[in-house]
DNA sequence: CACGCCTCCTGTGCGC
DNA sequence: TGCGCACAGGAGGCGT
């Protein structure tokens, strides 16, 4: 919808200031996805070593597994495993008697956390030795990420997955459902974008960016048809545009191979507070909603 | 049930 | 120069 952004511009403006590390959401993690999937597919897990972080739920039981896929669900990497048949059906951790269930690992990366090979430094959270030599490396300086091993499709012990809304870039994100939530809320429209039962994987980045591109102030609520229509469409826009240019990266958010993501200098809202408006050229503002750093028009987006 | 507020966690960058 | 402190935020939990 927008044509290519002036890049010789954007050389005269001061870099956004990174108030935010780049947290991951849709676009960053499926762009780490995109890399892990050819790495770990039939990959099996040798060994385990964690540091006991307290948001890591059972992922000893890892030991054995081999990757099947290695999937995305909103912010979440969701890999099924398979397990080492029992034969004589040895009851293993987890395992219903004479078999084996089948486990999913869900991960999600908080907002500092990513994988590499072989490389481990402080910040070293998790390390999963494979069976081709190599060793995934998580690494997560502030401990936001979780790591858990649960029975396939069982997602009780993730509530937020369990409820998770519908997938932004496929046919299941249905314009007119998505209308009614949102004229039936009560919440603002940007803490509705954020809790994720809307929609999934939008986070702080690119509510903003949504939302001024649908021209809604962030606090609305009860945002009516027309304004639903434009922001829906805003939604898959941002998304699937950060996606081809692999994320939106300030410090922390990086990829498996430890590139930065391109998307930083098309921000249009997220970290362009006291700057000048792309659209009609008035002081973008900074505010809180939903306890969020929140930034926007004043003049493009009224409530 | 739905909404909103608080907590977790730690590197960073600002002000004095 | 050095120190201390506020700040950033996704999801979970809890209170209203």
């Amino acid at each position: 919808m927008r044509g290519v952004p002036d890049r010789g511009l954007r050389w005269l403006r001061p870099r956004p200031r990174a108030y935010g590390d780049g947290v991951p959401e849709l676009p960053e993690v499926e762009s780490v996805r995109r890399q892990l999937e050819p790495e770990l597919v039939g990959r099996t897990v040798v060994a385990v070593w964690t540091d006991r972080m307290r948001r890591f739920l059972d992922v000893d039981l890892l030991a054995g597994q081999r990757f099947l896929t290695v999937g995305r669900r909103g912010k979440f990497l969701v890999c099924d495993l398979e397990g080492p048949q029992a034969p004589g059906g040895g009851r293993r951790p987890g395992a219903t008697s004479g078999g084996h269930v089948a486990l999913q690992v869900v991960m999600h990366l908080g907002m500092t956390g990513s994988f590499r090979f072989d490389r481990t430094d402080a910040w070293t959270r998790a390390r999963l030795g494979l069976d081709d030599g190599r060793e995934l490396v998580y690494r997560d300086p502030r401990r936001f990420g979780r790591i858990a091993v649960v029975p396939a499709h069982d997602h009780s012990a993730i509530p937020t997955l369990a409820a998770l809304g519908p997938e932004p870039l496929t046919g299941d994100f249905d314009v007119e459902v998505f209308a009614g939530q949102l004229r039936r809320t009560e919440a603002t429209v940007k803490a509705a974008l954020l809790n994720q039962r809307l929609v999934a994987g939008v986070g702080n980045i690119y509510a903003d960016e949504a939302l001024w591109r649908a021209r809604i102030h962030p606090a609305s609520r009860r945002v009516g048809a027309a304004r639903a229509r434009a922001l829906h469409a805003a939604i898959r826009d941002v998304l699937s545009e950060s996606i081809e240019r692999e994320g939106t990266t300030f410090r922390d958010y990086q990829m498996v191979n430890g590139e930065s993501g391109r998307n930083a200098d098309f921000l249009d809202a997220y970290g362009q507070a006291d700057r000048p408006c792309r659209r009609c050229g008035t002081a973008m503002r900074r505010t809180v909603v939903a306890q969020r750093g929140t930034t926007y028009c004043p003049r493009c987006q009224r409530a």
